[in-house]
DNA sequence: AAGAAATTCAACCGCTTGGGT
DNA sequence: TACCCAAGCGGTTGAATTTCT
């Protein structure tokens, strides 16, 4: 049996209070992230830290943009995700100012559906429509079946043949931090 | 106006990962 | 190498809100 994550007496569940918001993010502005498990006692909060560092980064987080998706941003999703699949937090790193909580419930919420209304099988960009697409547009080679992304098969080169017009012109960059390493 | 159905999204749960020992 | 623990992640749930009848 696993250990709960913290003691489940003594800590408050369901939607936080403004007064929770308040500790937390005054807490966080004065000591920064990290060590989410002290966090709460430190702070004065009846909470786990797994609910407080998913408060911080879904909803408090000042860097956050929030309201409605432009659609640069959908396109940027839809892409993404075809590169990447459910990997939401990869995802959502590359929109600034967005969650991978958001982000996915974006996808599943809109974003699904539009592409199923465009006749796209929005989990494996297979045409709904045209049961021909991946002979039609991709290559010539019959035996490369259209698959979902597996990231645990690929190896490094990524397909797009059976993605239908995405107009995928995405170049993977490693994170920032790796980026400034190589600088220096 | 009222109730039902559908939609949205914040939050939770449990598994995985990665670092330390 | 094996184990433990904290943090991170993705799937799922459920309450609140909106739309429909």
């Amino acid at each position: 049996m696993r250990k709960p994550c913290c003691e489940k007496k003594d800590t408050n569940k369901g939607a936080w209070s403004k007064l929770e918001d308040q500790k937390l993010t005054d807490y966080i502005l004065k000591h920064g992230e990290g060590c989410w498990r002290s966090l709460p006692q430190a702070a004065g909060l009846l909470r786990c830290g797994k609910s407080c560092r998913l408060r911080w980064v879904n909803y408090l987080r000042p860097d956050l943009k929030r309201g409605n998706f432009g659609e640069d941003e959908e396109d940027l999703i839809i892409k993404l995700h075809a590169l990447l699949g459910n990997r939401w937090s990869l995802i959502a790193g590359r929109l600034p100012g967005r969650t991978d909580n958001e982000v996915k419930n974006h996808w599943n919420i809109h974003l699904k559906k539009k592409l199923s209304m465009m006749g796209i099988d929005p989990d494996n960009r297979r045409s709904l429509l045209s049961p021909t697409f991946t002979k039609s547009n991709a290559s010539n080679d019959s035996s490369s079946a259209c698959q979902p992304f597996n990231p645990a098969t690929a190896s490094g080169a990524i397909s797009s043949t059976c993605l239908p017009d995405l107009n995928l012109d995405l170049t993977i960059a490693p994170p920032l931090s790796y980026q400034n390493l190589a600088l220096n």
